[in-house]
DNA sequence: CTTGTCTATGCAACGAGTTGCATAGCAGGA
DNA sequence: TCCTGCTATGCAACTCGTTGCATAGACAAG
């Protein structure tokens, strides 16, 4: 139920339709979850429905009518709720390391081509990580002193920084593995 | 789709039984994706019946039939398949960071509890990894020098341990960051 | 003797997430 | 002129993932 409640986050951050919803998602709320634009417009149908947003229709020219959410009083309650239950840790899912496994199976060296693409994704979203932190928070025309949502805000990004560095690594010694792998150990089949 | 794939993998690995593939999801191949009985028997019966799988019943004495799965050719074909297809660089889905940024409209310090859970949590699975390593890898009893299939387990172990190693680092960030909030901003309601 | 745990498979219901499509006016470029 | 892309919302159909429950014998602890 986290896209609820992420999005609860976000509409107390500010409110905004579910078109600007799902523009944020594409940015800082996606350092840490990813939604459709189907995704936000169904969740925010049913938490409408279900009391837990206030809405004001905004017509605008030229444009459809545009459907603004606010976190009420109930889902800023629903909010706080949650924060104070507990959640089970994560669990990854990796798609990458099912192929990389998998290519025991196959020609390892065919792998490297995707591992170096994944690679430069992760550098990319790695520059665009720092580029906003020095936008937000480190830079010359960041705000200074932090209040605490930036204080929060800024932590959850490092995290985010931390990961795609970490990747970025990790990359590295599988790219090296699988160099070493078609040096000494020939494909299925052409061996 | 990636479980279907996770499972051929394992498959090929190892033929098994549901139950011991649901066995195996919480050991190595745990490592980069999980998965319940359920969502691995619904799977494994679709698969079965579109022809991808080998199955084998075989009788036991005071317990369920077995069915014990192989990846059979058009199984083995269709992971070789993906494996030469381009994946997308997945996206997180992170829980807790949605938390730690919903601290700003609560009591940042009432999180410290979770997050300290939260990082023992991902010290258990450290250990967890580090012993598998030694077992498995780098330990007197490991093989040596290891095959492929082995080289691969290790280096997407190696990311696993990467992954918990630098969890722990940012939560010891975060809990930095929460304690200096909890001193320098008293929660709303309480200021 | 009862309770709980382990092996082993499976159904039902629901929520989460993806993909394709539809509407509709406006703006910019080939 | 046509095609593409942007804002803005939404339906339909599907797969993926979670949770609760059911069956059923073997075995161990209390």
């Amino acid at each position: 139920m986290a896209l609820e409640h992420a999005i609860l986050v976000s509409l107390l951050e500010k409110p905004g339709s579910g078109y600007e919803l799902s523009r944020r998602f594409e940015r800082s709320i996606g350092y840490f979850w990813t939604a459709t634009h189907q995704q936000i417009y169904r969740v925010l149908g049913r938490m409408e429905n279900d009391g837990m947003l206030a809405v004001r229709t905004v017509p605008q020219q030229g444009r459809p009518d545009k459907k603004v959410y606010s976190a009420a009083g109930p889902g800023r309650a629903a909010l706080a709720q949650w924060l104070h239950e507990p959640i089970e840790p994560e669990s990854l899912r990796h798609d990458l390391a099912v192929k990389i496994r998998g290519a025991a199976f196959d020609d390892p060296a065919s792998l490297i081509r995707e591992v170096e693409r994944h690679q430069q994704a992760h550098r990319d979203r790695l520059a665009r990580y720092l580029a906003g932190e020095l936008r937000d928070f480190t830079g010359p025309g960041a705000p200074a002193p932090l209040d605490a949502g930036q204080e929060l805000q800024h932590v959850v990004l490092r995290g985010g920084i931390a990961q795609e560095r970490m990747t970025i690594g990790w990359l590295d010694d599988v790219l090296a593995t699988l160099h070493r792998l078609g040096r000494t150990a020939p494909p299925p089949g052409t061996g």
